[in-house]
This record gives structure tokens, sequence and C-alpha cells, in this order.
DNA sequence: AGTAAATGAATGATCGTTCATTCAGTTAAT
DNA sequence: ATTAACTGAATGAACGATCATTCATTTACT
């Protein structure tokens, strides 16, 4: 059939009302108009309105992981952790900035208690945060990085900073892309604030 | 009086309940019992559940703010920038750190609607960052501070990573002082990942 | 015909909010 | 000093609107 997935379709409408109203205001009958089924459908693919949002959630992840190891594997195996660091930044936000409404989902809706936010962080995120980390001890072993700097807090830093430049983005009023902010915060986590100290 | 102030108690009192049940399942009833008043008199005093959610803010930043000045205040007037930051990353962890139930509901349940967060953008927020960029600026123009980095882009990535610092604390089973994650993510700011490039 | 999928009206539980009433405390009058 | 009148803060039962969820019925398909 043309329509992919009955299931799939419930999500999208999902994504979008919620992004528009808030998971809470949001109706699951205006999920299922917007789906183009009746209310009662929504209950043969989940089991309640949380379902759907958690649902929402894992597909996403699902997705994103996959996109994720597909662009890793697309850099030159000899990427030093620089410039892996610098793709995983570009990725993280160019899929964000493709779809302002999965962004708010995501962004805002998702973190709305500590239920869903526990859930978040013990799942995929918890694997992101990994891959982060794996990167930064390669560059640590090979003396690219300060070996100084605990990893997984240093994994946390930069999950945060994309993710103020996520947020605010979909709270600005101006319009640009969330891509070009990955240049300019890895240039400033992979450099530093600090001028280096070459006083001639 | 003893009890500080009947309005203020109905605060707190909503603070613990937002924060153990959540903002959308608390009950104003439930606020209101563990205040010691009547359901009706919340109404006294706030005009709605959503007024008392942002009544809560705005206390709190307030609070907040005048806390941040005074903490700065009682720095040696000379401080340099890199002083400065690493003051305010300590002052921002250690005040979450000290009230987790506070915390809980700054860090998710404010965060629940594009509502919330627009409001929490646009107000004090907003000048929270405009006192990093401050002390950025301060430091690149005596040179402290590499010039090339756009000290907005920067302000917004250090609050992000303090934010993550706080959420990750209040989701981690593990009991830390929250406040020790200011000194290491400094030094990741401020110095960059990267190794410098001393190769003798 | 028989099965599965889909429907959408009806249900019922859940609160936010209101407001008629109470009551403690204050003022005024005798 | 005593009583009466007044005030407005506080109460909490009741209201009414909102939805998530269910299920008897219909539709579509083999």
């Amino acid at each position: 059939m043309n329509p992919p997935d009955k299931r799939d379709r419930i999500l999208d409408a999902a994504t979008k009302v919620f992004a528009k109203r808030g998971f809470f205001s949001a109706q699951v009958a205006d999920v299922a108009k917007r789906a183009g089924v009746a209310a009662g459908t929504v209950y043969l693919y989940f089991k309640s309105k949380d379902d759907l949002l958690l649902s929402l959630f894992d597909r996403t992840m699902r997705d994103a992981i996959a996109e994720g190891r597909a662009a890793l594997q697309s850099l030159n195996h000899a990427a030093t952790p620089v410039e892996r660091l610098r793709h995983i930044a570009h990725v993280h936000l160019a899929r964000l900035g493709r779809d302002r409404q999965l962004a708010v989902v995501f962004q805002i809706e998702l973190r709305q208690s500590t239920k869903f936010m526990a859930r978040l962080s013990t799942s995929s995120l918890r694997d992101y945060l990994g891959l982060l980390r794996d990167v930064i001890v390669d560059g640590q072993r090979d003396g690219q990085f300060r070996s100084d700097i605990n990893p997984t807090l240093a994994a946390k830093v930069i999950f945060g900073a994309l993710d103020e430049m996520a947020t605010n983005w979909i709270l600005s009023e101006r319009e640009y892309q969330l891509e070009d902010d990955a240049e300019p915060v890895m240039n400033l986590l992979l450099g530093g604030l600090e001028a280096k100290g070459n006083q001639p």
C-alpha cells in the first residue's frame, strides 16, 4: 500500500500534534483525525497515549542511530578523533534541524516528566553518550586529546552543548540552519576558550 | 509571624508536589493540603495552576540572581575573567545541588511546554546568558580569551554544559555533589579537549 | 460466509475552578 | 467593658468541562 503503514502514519501525526499543542494538551482524537483514522484505531496500535510518546521516541532513536552508524561508516576509516567528533556534531544538529516538529518533541515534549526522562537517559541516549566517550578515549590514547580530562564528563559536555544549540534554535525567532552551529561549537570545545599562551 | 508567608508556603508546597508527581499529574488539592490550606485558598494567591508554576519560576530566579550578584561582589574586584567564569559555574551548580526538588522543577517540570520554555528563555535566563557573554567579551578584550569565538555562542555552550550536568545529577542514582562538576567542566571549556601542540 | 480491521458514540473518571458560607478578628457604639 | 456590627480571609462541597478509553456495530476483504 502507498501510505507506508498505519502505525507509522499515526506516529507521524502524533509528532505534529504533540509539537503543536504539547503532549498533555494534545488529544488522542486529534492525533487520530490527523492520521486519518478513528480515535479507537489508535488503541489498536498503541496501548495508551503514553505509549504513543514512548513509541515515537523509540522509532526516532532507532532511525537516528542507524543514520549515525551509516554516517560514521562513510567517513574515511582513518579519520581522526577530531574529525569524528565534528562529524557527530554535524549529524546531530542536521537531523534535528531538518524537522522542527520532531525537534520540538525531542527537545521539549519528551522531557516533561522524570518518568520519560528516566526512560530517555537509560536507553539509547546512554549509547549515544557512550559513542562520544569512545571517540574521546581513542583521541586520548593517541595523544590528540588531553588525558587529564574525564572522557565521560567530556561526552556530557559535548552533548549538553549540542542540546542547548538545538533548544535555542527551536525557541529562536530567527530562521537559520541549526547545522551551522556545529563548526563553531566544536571549535570551542576542541580548542578551548582560553587563548593559547604564546606570548612571544 | 513564624510561618513565613502563606504565599511562600504554597510555593514551597508546590515545589515539592510538582517535583514528586510532575506538574500535570500534580493536583492543586495536593499542593493545598501540603501547604496546610484549603484548595480554594490557593486561588486567593494565584490565578491558576499555571500561574503557580510561573510564580515558582519567578521567585526562584529572583533569589538566584540576587545570590549570583552577591557572589560576584564578594569576588576580588580584580578577578580575572577566568576566575569569574569558574565562580559562576560553582554558584550555578551549588544552588541546584542544594535542593534536589527545586532542581527537578527547574530542569524538568518547567520545560514541559513551549509556552513555559518561551517564558523561560525570554526572561531572566536571557540576562543570565548575557552575564556570561559579558565576562567572555571582557576576557577577549584583554587577550585572555580567543577572539575568534563568538561570545554569545560560547555563553550558550557554557550554559548547556552546566545544564547537562544538572540534569544528569537529578537522574543519576549515584549520590554526589553536583558542585564538584564545576571544576572539571570549566577546565574542559577553558582549555579545550585537544592537547596543546607542544611536540618537543 | 467468515474473519479481521476499523469505527465513533458512549462512558466514566478526573480534576481545575467557583462561590455560598463560616468564622476569627477588628472596630464602633453603648 | 460588653455587645453588636462589620470585614475579608479561608473553606470545601459541588460543578462542569474535558478526554482517555472501551466496545457494540459496521465495513472491507478473502
